[in-house]
DNA sequence: CGAGCCGTTGAGGGGATTCAAGCTCAGTGG
DNA sequence: CCACTGAGCTTGAATCCCCTCAACGGCTCG
């Protein structure tokens, strides 16, 4: 059989997910930027790209997960409750990150994912990569660079997060977040409580925090839950704080 | 050609690590117990089974790592050091464990890897694993499984041990350093800078909460490193500690 | 316009840190 | 044999940072 040119191909009306995909602005740097195009035809039908607005919940702690997902813009949080019954963030995922891993072991989901902020998403069935990945090597090792990646961002967050009094807690939280800002620079910024949960402070302590840099000009609060940064006043700000 | 009878194999004196991984108590949950015995013999000559003694470095953050390695026995920390200037250990990892995966994408180790207690390991180079991992399905779905796991400890490390008051904090650690208890039910008790660099706290607040604790009966410390677990009390006092 | 959520600010208290001193114990050498 | 030493652990006292409790303001929405 002949197989059609890639450009054709991709934008061929009879496989609408392959104009997404071909289109896909996190295509480099997403899973299936390992696959070839003729390998990329035969998902298409396979992947939904669910929009979820922020505070949504793409998939819970302890539930039977089928699927995992690419999050194509956005930020997602994961989050659980300790033993003592208090909410904590663990950490958190943004553009190009591949989440709910856990549903390829066929394991339940090990915390709850909540957005952020509106989400893009592509929802990848469990049963897709398990097919793909008995022919194509390169996309089992860049599942498991994915799964490193999470958990480097694990052990940072112990590292940076962590520990600290809560001025340098929130500037390493500034810098973090200043990674996933848009194309307008702006960052996601928390609510306090959601700053509490994940630098492990309270709301008034946040709360002062951010009014405090506020004043100094390190970040502009622009509502809802966005802000500005001054890049070198926060890398100025964080330098001195780690000096003493 | 005949294949010789399981048994004789694994006795084979031309295959002296043979002996080690036939007897190796830990096959059943390691790496390789996912192989069959006819796999198992031709991985034998490539395996070291290095000792160490606490304190000692099993790799290194940033070194070019070639092998992975699975934990016979002992306790092993990874640390490293904050932006701040500070050392933090951001997880352990106990009998059972493969650590040092990310050997397996040519990157560099992310963290140092320490020996708490003597260590017996087994050094498995990264290019037998990705021989063994391009005939052998399970294998790669094995290695995946240890990949969850880290993460999943690592967040629950971030929950757990990284918040809360400083009592709560070490009845925690102590309930995980429990599950690495040895044979005699004793448990590694960490130095108390090395508690306070896992649960960010200073050595003189750890000093003061073991020292009660021991008053309490919680636990009896028994030198070197070592101390006996009073299980119903611990968990009593966890159970005190979350109500509040 | 009142209700509720979120953020902010103040005052007071508490738990961890800081600073400091003394303790135990193993190793060393006179 | 014992004084000496240094590392690790313990304890005390004072300080400080964050938490707790409380009140208030801005905003959205019914």
């Amino acid at each position: 059989m002949l197989m059609k040119p890639i450009a054709l191909l991709l934008q061929d009306p009879s496989h609408p997910q392959a104009q997404v995909c071909s289109a896909c602005e996190v295509r480099r740097s997403a899973l299936f930027g390992a696959l070839d195009a003729v390998s990329l035809e035969r998902i298409h039908d396979d992947i939904a790209a669910p929009h979820l607005e922020a505070g949504d919940r793409v998939y819970a702690l302890g539930q039977a997960g089928t699927a995992l997902y690419t999050v194509r813009s956005g930020i997602v949080r994961f989050e659980r409750v300790t033993a003592a019954g208090e909410r904590r963030i663990v950490r958190l995922a943004g553009r190009g990150d591949l989440i709910g891993l856990e549903a390829l072991l066929h394991k339940p989901y090990a915390d709850d994912a909540v957005a952020c902020t509106p989400l893009q998403l592509c929802r990848i069935p469990r049963l897709l990569v398990g097919r793909l990945g008995q022919e194509n090597e390169d996309l089992l090792t860049e599942v498991m660079r994915r799964w490193q990646r999470a958990l480097e961002q694990a052990e940072a967050w112990v590292a940076e997060l962590a520990a600290g009094p809560a001025r340098r807690r929130v500037l390493r939280l500034l810098m973090l977040l200043e990674h996933h800002a848009d194309l307008q620079g702006l960052i996601w910024l928390p609510r306090r409580d959601d700053m509490g949960a994940m630098l492990n402070l309270t709301v008034e302590t946040c709360s002062r925090v951010v009014s405090q840099m506020r004043r100094e000009g390190i970040l502009e609060i622009l509502p809802p839950s966005q802000a500005r940064l001054d890049g070198a006043r926060l890398a100025a700000a964080a330098q001195t704080q780690d000096a003493s």
